[in-house]
DNA sequence: ATCACACTGCACACCGGTGTGCAGTGACCT
DNA sequence: AGGTCACTGCACACCGGTGTGCAGTGTGAT
C-alpha cells in the first residue's frame, strides 16, 4: 500500500548516498513528487533520515548475523558478507556518508549495532588467527568496511572492478595471505 | 607578517577537517577572531577553501615528488610517504572531506595533481611487481590513501594505533606480502 | 601627535532550506 | 453521486549562513 512512502525511502537512500546534504526538495524531485508530499509522510528531515538508517541498519544486521550463524571461519564469513552486500553496496554508502553532518550524533547512535557486529566478526578472525592483529578490531573493521564501499563508489566507469576486486582488497588489508585470499575468492574470476 | 591570515588557515584546516560544513563564524571563533575579520582576508568562503586546498596540495605534491625522486622501490617510497605525511595526517583529512559538498567540483579540480602522483606511484609499483594488480592504479591509490587517513582519524583514544599500523595496513592492501611489509616497516615496533 | 592599519561590533540585505497551513484536484471505493 | 484519501500548488514564517558597509578602537611606526 504505502507505495509513495517506500519509493521515497528508496530514492532518498540513493540521493543522500550521492550528496548527504541533499534537501527535501531534491529528494522529492527525484521521487517524482512535490516537496510538500514528503512532509506528509515524514514530519521532518531528521525523521526521514532516522527511518532510512533504521531500515539500512536492519538489513545490514540481518546479513551479518545470518552470515555469522553459518559457523564458518571468520574469513569465509567476511567473503560471504561482502558478496551479499555488494549488489546493493551503493545503497549503503549512506551509512558512511551520514555519520558526519548535521544529525551526525543521532545517526551515529543508530549505527552502533552494525559497528559492533562488524568488530565482533573481525575479533573472531583475529582470535582464530585468520586475520592479522596490526589494528584493534573496532578500527580494522571500519577500515575494511570503508575500503569495500570506497571501491563500490569507484564503480561508475564501464570497466567495473566488481565484487571480486573489493573482496580481494579487503581480505588483504585484513591480513589474509594472498594465497588464501585467492582460494577464498575463487582462483579464476 | 600576515600573522592572522596564517593562523586563520591553520585553524580552518583543523576545523574543516572535523566538520567540512563549518561556517565562517566557527572558523573565526576557533581562531579567536570575529567573523568580519575573516572576510578581511578572504573575500568569500570559496576563496578560503581554495587557498587552503592549494596550500595542502602543494605540501602533498612536494612530499610525493621528493619521495619519488629517491629512486627507491615503489613500496619503499610508499612507506616513506606515509611516514612523512603521518605526523600531520589529521591536517589532510580536509582533502578527503571537502571533495563532496558545496564546492566539490572546484575542490576536486585542485586535487588532480595529487591524485595523479599517487596513481603514478602505485602504477610504478604494479609494473615492477611489488604491488598487486587486483585494482587499477587510480582506484587502488585512492583506497590506500583513504585507509591511511581513516586510521589517522581513529587516533583519538589514548592507545593510538600510530604510523606503524597505518603503514602496515596500507602495504597489505596494496598486495605487499606480510613478510616484506614487516621488513619495510621495521620488524620490531 | 598623528597616521596607517588591523581588528571590532554592530547594522543590514540576501539566499536557500525547513516546516506549516489551506484550498484545490483527481482517482478510487461504495 | 458522494466520500475518502493522497498528492498538488500555492502561501507563509522562520532560521542560519553569507557577504557588505561603516563607524569605532587600539597598537605600532614615524
Amino acid at each position: 500500500m504505502n507505495e509513495t512512502r517506500d519509493r521515497l525511502l528508496d530514492v532518498a537512500l540513493d540521493v543522500l548516498g550521492r550528496d548527504p546534504d541533499a534537501g527535501m526538495g531534491e529528494i522529492a524531485a527525484a521521487a517524482g513528487v512535490v516537496r510538500r508530499t514528503v512532509y506528509g509522510h515524514f514530519p521532518s528531515r531528521l525523521d526521514l533520515l532516522r527511518t532510512l538508517m533504521e531500515r539500512a541498519v536492519a538489513e545490514m544486521t540481518a546479513v551479518l548475523t545470518e552470515v555469522d550463524a553459518t559457523g564458518a571461519q571468520a574469513d569465509e564469513a567476511w567473503v560471504a558478507f561482502v558478496a551479499r552486500v555488494w549488489p546493493v553496496a551503493h545503497r549503503y554508502r549512506v551509512l558512511l556518508a551520514l555519520r558526519r553532518g548535521e544529525y551526525g550524533e543521532t545517526i551515529h547512535g543508530l549505527l552502533g549495532p552494525v559497528d559492533k557486529l562488524l568488530a565482533d566478526l573481525i575479533r573472531r578472525g583475529q582470535d582464530s588467527g585468520v586475520f592479522a592483529k596490526h589494528l584493534p578490531p573496532a578500527i580494522l573493521s571500519q577500515v575494511a568496511y570503508g575500503a569495500v564501499f570506497a571501491i563500490a563508489d569507484s564503480d561508475l566507469p564501464d570497466g567495473s572492478p566488481g565484487a571480486r576486486a573489493a573482496t580481494m582488497t579487503s581480505l588483504l588489508l585484513l591480513g589474509v595471505p594472498e594465497k588464501r585470499a585467492l582460494a577464498l575468492v575463487g582462483d579464476r574470476p
